[in-house]
DNA sequence: TACGAAGATGCTTATATGGTAATATAGGAC
DNA sequence: GTCCTATATTACCATATAAGCATCTTCGTA
């Protein structure tokens, strides 16, 4: 697969809003409103996250009433997020020894 | 995991030529003139992206006489570029499909 | 010590990103 | 149609990123 495809997804994903928006979306799909609700940033800016997870084709959506409804276009996409949280877990966990090391 | 050190990860992991990097060293270690000569960048260009993975300890380094041996501080890391490649897979299998439906 | 090769760094410039505030659009209820 | 709610979009600003070029450092060797 082309580096620059894979940069494109990891680049969409790459801002700590967007993977809560990730996280959440993995467990249920939600509408904006609940997203807003459980993670507290601005509309707009939500809106700007989102956006940028749709142009990437990420997240797929879908009216219902006077709502969208958003949800994961694909469970690979929680996956890439698991896998950055595992390698983010990795790099506290050696991080705390060094620290115990040097104490 | 803090969606904080989630995003930092992914974001460093988000330029072509740094996925090309991770690529060529789940493969193996390799020191820098030999990454240089297989991607075709600059080498200041190189070096800073080398350093941007460092900086997030993604890689490792060691210097071997006159070289700069790295190698990847984890396989997890491999993990994630090849989720990221699948997902793209994914978007391009479906965006052929939807061409074959219009036409 | 002087020199050459391997890498890293600093500076500048162009572009991308993210936040905020204001505005626009669409659907539902009346 | 009017109003209200949900969501998207725009314009603007500050900051971050990436590339290119020049320079510096470190090691190996004569």
């Amino acid at each position: 697969m082309s580096a620059i495809a894979c940069a494109a997804v990891l680049k969409a994903l790459s801002h700590p809003t967007r993977i809560a928006i990730v996280s959440l979306l993995s467990e249920g799909d939600l509408c904006v409103c609940e997203i807003l609700e459980k993670l507290g940033t601005t509309q707009p800016a939500l809106s700007k996250h989102l956006s940028v997870l749709r142009a990437e084709r990420l997240v797929a959506h879908s009216r219902q009433g006077n709502r969208i409804v958003y949800r994961l276009a694909s469970p690979q996409v929680s996956v890439i997020v698991r896998a950055s949280c595992q390698v983010a877990k990795e790099l506290l966990d050696w991080e705390l020894a060094s620290w115990e090391r040097d104490a």
